[in-house]
DNA sequence: AGCGTACTGTGCGATGTCGAACATACCGGG
DNA sequence: CCCGGTATGTTCGACATCGCACAGTACGCT
């Protein structure tokens, strides 16, 4: 079997312990097969004995790069307590996020499309739990279980749409309607108000200079909508958020 | 290869005849059945017994809705000299192009996705050939052939990055650089070095005011990059164009 | 305790785009 | 030949963001 996934604590960056006010994503006692991906358990209620020994859990570390636009893909992964970005790299500009992977999905979409080779950055933007898998033996078992593939594909089309309206969001809203927005879509996947980010980092995602992230944040620190501390922010009033948000 | 790939007629959007500057996307007497668009003759040399009857040609008109968000996807497309736009629709905005689908794709991907509905606006906005099929026509095919399977989820890869990248040039690229990036991109699809595009569609299709378009395309008018007239945009020189363009 | 590093905050002029209103040019139809 | 609609061009103030530089603050480490 598996074994015992760690605790899905929300790690730092700094790799230091979190924080009372972090999320804690652990899974309380229980079967120790449970699989908190839900992509991965859509399909097999338990971890399925076929993919013992292929499916490995694996811990992300905030930070940390999967793929760079033009690696091959070793692995895929599907996040529990972590979080994946996915980085467009334009050239002499920073990068931008497009699409963001948390426990609904999976990292290395590429390979059951018929590429090799992944055309974004995925990077670690919170670290934790996830399992991880060959990636010929996911194609192997992609290729065997029908159940597998629906999820997969259902789950294309979701980041697609989820993709392309990342793509709207950066053309016609202010920084502060798509700090909300991220804000929300990240306590979506991590399931907790509460996660280490910092302003530098934000500013990233969102394609901005970290001075707008500071405006902005600060903003919403203001109107009581979230609290934020050196490399930690938490959501407050997370319907006030997504009036403050767009779509 | 594939059988004889007529030549494109571009269409003017009224439907008159194309001027002379324009490109002639007829597909000229020859074998009836050739397939224009690549991604289908990728899979069949000539349009196979099994698809006649069920593949049918079509003629997409300028400004023509196949789907908006949420329709239910009764038939996809092959464009071949036409050209089709994907649009996400923000609220209260106007939309913005997320993908380019010309004669290397298709129309109706939700559907190999396992879902019936499309998520965007698929606008024709180049009107000429194409083929289609009826849903479920289609999914029959595609699960009794493995070439098109693999030739179509080839190709939602190339599409994903395409979105991608455009969601970067939406992001950090004035609105000069991304007209010139639209027009080498339309110029790839329809084959033709001249095309009909009013200002008024062009600021839809990159998310900006008409008037920047005007600015635009005056400026690369002036750099004798391009010449336009009234609904009529003509590449003058496509290097030009390129070191203006991002990317 | 002191130091260094990482994180957050502020100020400045420059610039690209917005929103709105208005002005000109072309083309086809009555 | 005039008229009307469509396409294109111009101007104006407003504003979000940029790029750059620098200041303040908390935390960890030695």
């Amino acid at each position: 079997m598996n074994g015992t996934v760690g605790d899905s604590v929300h790690m730092s960056p700094d790799g230091s312990a979190p924080s009372p006010s972090q999320c804690e994503n652990t899974r309380q006692a229980g079967d120790s097969a449970s699989i908190e991906n839900n992509l991965l358990a859509a399909v097999f209620r338990k971890q399925s004995r076929q993919l013992s020994g292929v499916l490995e859990p694996d811990t992300l570390s905030f930070g940390e790069v999967l793929y760079e636009p033009g690696d091959t893909i070793s692995h895929v992964y599907f996040p529990g307590a972590s979080l994946v970005s996915l980085l467009t790299l334009a050239d002499g500009h920073q990068a931008l996020e497009v699409g963001l992977i948390g426990l609904e999905g999976m990292v290395g979409i590429p390979l059951v499309l018929g590429h090799r080779e992944s055309a974004v950055r995925a990077l670690v933007q919170g670290g934790g739990s996830a399992m991880r898998m060959e990636s010929a033996h996911f194609m192997d078992e992609f290729q065997l279980n029908s159940n597998l593939r629906d999820a997969v594909y259902h789950y294309i089309h979701t980041l697609m749409a989820q993709i392309s309206q990342t793509a709207a969001c950066n053309r016609f809203h202010v920084v502060e309607e798509r700090l909300a927005r991220w804000l929300l879509m990240t306590r979506d996947r991590v399931r907790s108000d509460s996660f280490p980010m910092t302003q530098e980092f934000l500013s990233t995602m969102l394609g901005v200079r970290r001075v707008g992230v500071t405006k902005a944040a600060g903003q919403l620190q203001k109107l009581g909508l979230i609290e934020y501390h050196r490399g930690n922010i938490s959501i407050i009033d997370g319907a006030g958020l997504q009036t403050a948000a767009c779509s």
